[in-house]
DNA sequence: TTATAAACAGACCGGTTGTCCTGTTTTGTC
DNA sequence: GACAAAACAGGACAACCGGTCTGTTTATAA
């Protein structure tokens, strides 16, 4: 009864890549639910079944683990909700329309706004830390690039003449950010669906808009 | 030597109000720019020049602080930035566009982007606590039923006739909500023109939507 | 087999956090 | 001036946090 070897004797199987991965899973929906400060590494701890020094060697540290999540899980999420989708659609505005119905059905379903994890864990470490910050500016970056260069596809189609790509990849991501965040503190989604609707009646009125100017420019002849 | 004082014997003089005003000050300050989970009560009472009796007296709990700050200065900001402006302006349009330059500018000349006030505590609080949800999905409405009622007046100017105000308060919001989650991430205000510009192109357009459909009636006739 | 490093276990520690508690001082009221 | 309540001072404390440390087990390669 010297030394008691846990439960049973030797039945450990290292699993390194397995165990981060249930790691990151775990921090990552603890940081999108409770955020990054109100999540302790006990509890990720326990809510993985791993042990302290398990965690500590593969993250040495809590930011090393929130730069992972960033860098491997948030920036996949977004690649995944918004740049494939909207890279796959046949427009722009099929794209943008597309993806804010899918979350919103999505919301619907699960019942629940748990808010856009760039956005979140934006709002609480972009100041914090400027590692945290340059990581998340990248994903934003990344995320608003696609959809303009999205538009200069439209473009070079011979539509979405008078947009600028820049800045309607702006207005899109700035307005899915805002949504979700007005979505998550009344637990609504229905405010997805009215930002939607809004934007396109700006959009699709920008087509009438180029019309009349050639009507125009037609006349002026 | 029994009993010591503190530095001079008999120099205090309450002032109930100023002080709960400092703190109020500090909080919303370390809220703002750390958050509220890395604000600890230890710090905000340094910068207050408070002691932790002082503290309680006032505010029982970090969560009842956090709350006076909610209701009280976001509430505000939110009142002074947002909504006054705009029920002053000429039209909502014009209320929009001064905001968001008046913003811009700010930023530009602080050089330094803290956030939306209102946004960077829904992030972090809104799941955290139902009383925290509550009260910042408040603000959320006002703001955005300010907006709504300001396009209300617009149409009975017999402006804006064919844009919905109940959605195009939600796109406003959300853009600046999400322009202002971006311009803090990238430490860059151009977002937040960006986002007007693309915004006022298509609002312009849509004025010019209805001009085009009210010529078709006339044709038609 | 044996050497070697990676993977993991689990206790430990200094520092911090939010809250509470007791006591003292000031203020308002009769 | 007496008295009660509000305002404030400041220490104490238990819980918790993140990180470190030592030791053991497993995998790998020679």
């Amino acid at each position: 009864m010297t030394a008691r070897p846990k439960a049973q004797p030797g039945k450990r199987t290292n699993d390194p890549e397995g165990l981060r991965k249930r790691v990151l899973d775990v921090a990552e929906a603890s940081f999108q639910a409770r955020g990054y400060h109100a999540s302790s590494l006990g509890d990720l701890m326990a809510a993985a079944g791993v042990t302290g020094g398990a965690l500590h060697h593969h993250f040495p540290t809590k930011k090393a683990l929130a730069l992972a999540v960033i860098e491997e899980r948030v920036a996949a999420a977004v690649e995944a909700t918004w740049i494939a989708p909207v890279q796959a659609a046949g427009s722009t505005r099929e794209g943008v329309r597309s993806v804010f119905e899918a979350v919103a059905a999505e919301l619907e379903q699960q019942g629940f706004v748990r808010g856009c994890p760039l956005n979140n864990l934006a709002h609480e470490l972009s100041l914090a830390d400027p590692d945290f910050r340059t990581a998340l500016a990248g994903i934003f970056s990344a995320w608003r690039q696609a959809i303009a260069d999205k538009v200069g596809a439209d473009q070079q189609a011979g539509r979405e003449q008078d947009t600028d790509p820049q800045r309607f990849a702006a207005l899109a991501v700035a307005t899915y950010s805002g949504a979700m965040s007005m979505a998550k503190t009344t637990q609504d989604s229905a405010v997805l669906r009215d930002c939607l609707n809004a934007l396109e009646q700006g959009v699709s009125s920008a087509r009438a808009k180029r019309r009349r100017r050639v009507l125009r420019q037609y006349k002026a002849f």
